[in-house]
DNA sequence: ACACCTATATATAATCC
DNA sequence: TGGATTATATATAGGTG
C-alpha cells in the first residue's frame, strides 16, 4: 500500500517499524470502529504497544464492555476466563446452545 | 468507500448490512494480522456475528494467547478478569510500573 | 519522535450474475 | 443468496520539514 508493496514480514527498520505502526494501529481502530456502527455488532480490539511503556491501544463497540465481551468468548471456546468477584462458574453456561466458532486461521 | 460514501451509522438494510458486515469483518481480520506480522506486536480482535447463530470471529497475533493478553489487559486497566483455576491475584499486580493506556476516543 | 504530502496499493459499495 | 466485477473511496509507504 502506499508508494511501494509491502512483504508481510516483521518491518526491521526500527524508525519505518514505528511510523507503520502508529497509521496501522490508528487505521484499525478506526475500521473497528466502523464495522461496529455499521453493522451493529459486538467487538473488541487490543493493541499492545511493545516499546517498553507498555502502552495499551484498545476499542470495545458501544453498549457492551470487555468483561462482556469476555464472557461471551469464554462461552463460546471454553477458555473460562472469569470476572473476579463475581462467580460466573455454573452448570448453565454450557447447556446453551453451543455458538459456532469461526477464525482467521479458517476464514481469512 | 467503493462506489459511494457511506454514511457512518448503522445500515437499515438487512442484505446490505449482512454483506457489509462480511467484507468488512475479513478486511479488519487481515488488517489486524498485518499490523500484528509488520511491527511485532501482540493484539487480539473479537467480533461476534448477532444473527442468532452466534458465531465468533477472532485473531489473537502469533507468539501469544487470548489468556496472555487478558492478564495484560487486567494489569494495565486492573479490570480484574481472572483465569479460572488459576489464581492470578496477588500483591504484586498493581506494584508493577503503571503502563500508559490509551483508547480509541482519545486517540483516533 | 510528529505532522503533512502525494503517489499508489487496497478496501469496498454498488451492481450484476 | 453468494460469488465475481468494477468504479471509487480510503489507507498508507515513502518522503520532506
Amino acid at each position: 500500500m502506499g508508494r511501494g508493496r509491502t512483504e508481510m514480514k516483521r518491518i526491521h527498520n526500527d524508525v519505518s517499524r514505528r511510523a507503520t505502526f502508529g497509521k496501522r494501529r490508528r487505521g484499525l481502530l478506526k475500521k473497528a470502529r466502523e464495522l461496529a456502527v455499521l453493522c451493529g455488532v459486538d467487538l473488541g480490539l487490543l493493541v499492545f504497544d511493545d516499546d517498553g511503556a507498555g502502552k495499551l491501544f484498545d476499542y470495545c463497540s458501544p453498549n457492551t464492555s470487555w468483561s462482556e465481551l469476555i464472557e461471551r468468548y469464554e462461552s463460546i471456546t471454553n477458555h473460562k476466563f472469569q470476572f473476579q468477584g463475581i462467580n460466573h462458574v455454573d452448570d448453565q453456561v454450557n447447556k446453551q446452545t453451543p455458538p459456532v466458532m469461526y477464525n482467521i486461521h479458517t476464514h481469512i
